[in-house]
DNA sequence: AATTTAAATGAATAATTATTCATTTAAAAG
DNA sequence: CTTTTAAATGAATAATTATTCATTTAAATT
């Protein structure tokens, strides 16, 4: 028998991003999601069962996939400061470098294929990012405020910082992250 | 003859501005908006050419309507930090109060709806805003860093609110948005 | 090399949604 | 009160897009 080609899904979840970053998630249609694979409309629905399925698989492999970065090269053994700054370098430079997936996730909140339950899945990513900031709190490092506030603040400066460097075709130096981290970092110092 | 009931439009703008909250741009048809309006579909086409011209026209409208809010009780004569927190203020309130609109806007930049030069008057409304930061500079009270990013770091920590109060269903307490802003003051001081 | 099995195709069909238009309604003008 | 004019209606049509399926292709097994 012939088998799958496994890659084929992997380029249907490019080409979904792809076209989801260009015209939102409006503005996307199977047999254009096709065409972008390099496949014809009907395999499309071998590997899915229908337009939700794709949308819904392709939210949760974004979030398996980022979350994965999110922590590389953090050890909790480090100082408070070294540890916030590795997650918050990582976040940034996946949002940059997958800025495609980073729109599809966006508009996945506003969408109505997305299950309530994966977008807890979403949220319980950061999970040790929270505990590294109760962790900062208690250490008299940062602010002695709301973790979801805090949490709310690094993640909404990162957020912008990658659109503006897509958008605005920004280069992204180690200076110009430096300086945006020192602005994230004396906002929740103690 | 018969005249137009001009607030039919409005009617219309409220209802697509729900809709697309609900479901996003992509979750919208001309038939829903009519319904949700109370009006035929029909009628729709009276007041807007087709689908794109509302969603133009609504973009458009956002936009004005939103910027004559930035910047009221804004006085440049008084010092920079009041001025500041009167804009931070401003854009908070509105974001949140007007959470339809500030996620609409979004939507819109990822849909192939949306002409250039209306994204442009988009961010030409931060106009004063900007100034008020280059004076900010010279004063010597915040960082001497790049405006661009000066911005970009109050927008994000400001969309970020915005989303976790309508999500997450937090009291915007004046004891948060003290704090919030406190968060952002530090940042960007010198 | 023949057979089997499932993937792949893409034109055809079904479903959805934008748009139109013949008709009705209601306000204003005479 | 009649006429005129344009708004309002919503079922009908057109256009678009999701989904299916009969057929072809290619890998694996015998």
């Amino acid at each position: 028998m012939k088998p799958r080609d496994e890659n084929k899904i992997n380029e249907i979840y490019k080409a979904t991003l792809t076209l989801v970053k260009e015209s939102g998630l409006a503005g996307f249609t199977m047999q254009s999601v096709a065409k972008e694979a390099g496949i014809a409309t009907g395999t499309l629905y071998i590997y899915f069962k229908n337009k939700e399925a794709l949308i819904n698989s392709l939210f949760v492999e974004c979030i398996k996939s980022s979350a994965s970065t999110f922590f590389m090269n953090y050890n909790p053994a480090q100082p408070f400061k070294i540890g916030f700054h590795t997650i918050w370098s990582n976040i940034v430079h996946r949002r940059i470098s997958h800025f495609n997936e980073s729109i599809f996730i966006e508009q996945c909140f506003h969408s109505p294929f997305i299950e309530e339950e994966d977008k807890m899945t979403l949220r319980k990513m950061f999970e040790p990012l929270l505990q590294l900031i109760e962790r900062g709190k208690k250490e008299h490092l940062i602010k002695d405020m709301d973790t979801f506030w805090l949490l709310s603040f690094m993640i909404g400066t990162i957020n912008e910082i990658a659109k503006r460097v897509i958008y605005y075709n920004k280069k992204v130096t180690p200076e110009v992250l430096e300086n945006n981290f020192q602005l994230c970092w004396d906002g929740i110092k103690a």
